[in-house]
DNA sequence: CGCGCTTTGTGAACGTGTGCACAACTGCAT
DNA sequence: ATGCAGTTGTGCACACGTTCACAAAGCGCG
């Protein structure tokens, strides 16, 4: 076997699952089990074995047949593919609603991604402190990202706001943005940019709903959550 | 043309593509603009123009050869396949960090997603005012369900807690779920979950972040975000 | 040591989504 | 009227994602 293959590019919807395998096979390796099968995971992560061996084998043949995968040596491989085995900083643009919530959910921090800083344009929410992170002015942006070399920025700014912070976050070095704002942001080539969009999300489930309740057909449609058995 | 025509099924990727396409109208409408061609809808959404129009076709043959698409027309028709024709009052089941700064977000109102209560299980957390809206025990979700006639049900818990509110939601007659914490919700067949993971979505920032600067490769993935050419 | 049970890894078929390219059609200018 | 410039609607080819189905391979037992 080569020492260090050239690095295979994963398939999107691949990468996507990833982390739920990943915090599936955590939970499980805190639940003292070593070993699971394609089937076993399938089943918590709510999705089809063959997917499963599949996306796992994007990463290499580290399963036994007839036993399963070592759960332990999975996470590993995965945080290694995901880019989890050291923190990635982040900063957040935003001190309302949202961004305090952010800041104040340790979801972050635990999983790997501390808050390095929280901004805000407004100079009445300066200072104050969330999360046990002090706000400080977004002319500091740059400042923060640097120090703390930061390269993934989240945007929890109203919509009028959100492309200013986003334009600002790049300037200061920023090369990933997750934006929570209900905008289409424009960067430049070679900047990631997710969002999650909370009305969008409702408006998917209304579409159905509304389907449901219309004519008798129970078509169902979801992201990638589960559709199980149970009650 | 047939009076009206049987329900035709929208592919689900179409479907997650119309909340964004109505965003961007109902900003048009606003700035007084009467009609938009693909071309410049497609540009707005930061997504092709031939996905834009068959996106669009699968409502009916709205646009006008030559000219474009009504903009109020094609709000009007959008709203409608959406079922956003009227209110979908929600419920929000967790009342920390992320339930709080959810409830007290106007945008879900705006929307047509009126906050019709928030419940927790916490004795302590009930009977305080977030975001208008006095904080009720979760035994009384029933009644908020049934009185209020709430179909979608928001899980706004801590991961541990979150199965026990989706099958108190599912009880309690809901039948549609957003969830946002970090677990995998097992639900009867018919109803729709979707969820909004954000230490996922970081995670998947993380695989591109890692992988830039790993290689000299720019590979840059995103769900449905824009890169855009500007700055 | 060999046999049967289990489970992986993957080729191949299928289904869904994307984007090009162009005919069909509209509206305007002449 | 006629032609021309502009834009939609869609057939088609291709890319991507999912699922099936099965050979290859490990494990344990007699």
């Amino acid at each position: 076997m080569p020492v260090e293959r050239v690095r295979r590019r994963i398939p999107e919807a691949t990468v996507a699952r990833l982390p739920i395998y990943l915090r599936i096979l955590v939970e499980q390796a805190n639940d003292e089990v070593e070993c699971i099968s394609s089937e076993g995971l399938a089943e918590l992560a709510g999705v089809n074995a063959a997917k499963v061996r599949k996306d796992l084998s994007y990463l290499g043949s580290y399963g036994t047949r007839g036993v399963g995968y070592e759960v332990a040596f999975l996470v590993y491989q995965i945080r290694r593919e995901l880019g989890l085995t050291h923190d990635w900083p982040v900063v957040i643009v935003g001190a309302g609603n949202l961004g305090q919530a952010l800041a104040g959910y340790n979801g972050f921090g635990e999983r790997g991604f501390p808050v390095a800083g929280v901004v805000d344009i407004e100079p009445t929410k300066v200072g104050s402190v969330i999360g046990g992170v002090r706000v400080r002015h977004i002319d500091d942006l740059q400042q923060i990202v640097q120090s703390r070399r930061v390269s993934i920025g989240v945007v929890a700014t109203p919509p009028a706001a959100a492309q200013d912070a986003a334009d600002r976050l790049v300037r200061a070095g920023v090369t990933s943005i997750l934006n929570f704002a209900p905008v289409v942001l424009a960067v430049p080539r070679g900047i990631s940019v997710r969002k999650v969009d909370l009305a969008v999300e409702l408006q998917i489930l209304s579409y159905y709903e509304q389907r449901r309740t219309g004519v008798s057909l129970q078509a169902v449609g979801s992201n990638d959550a589960t559709r199980g058995a149970s009650a």
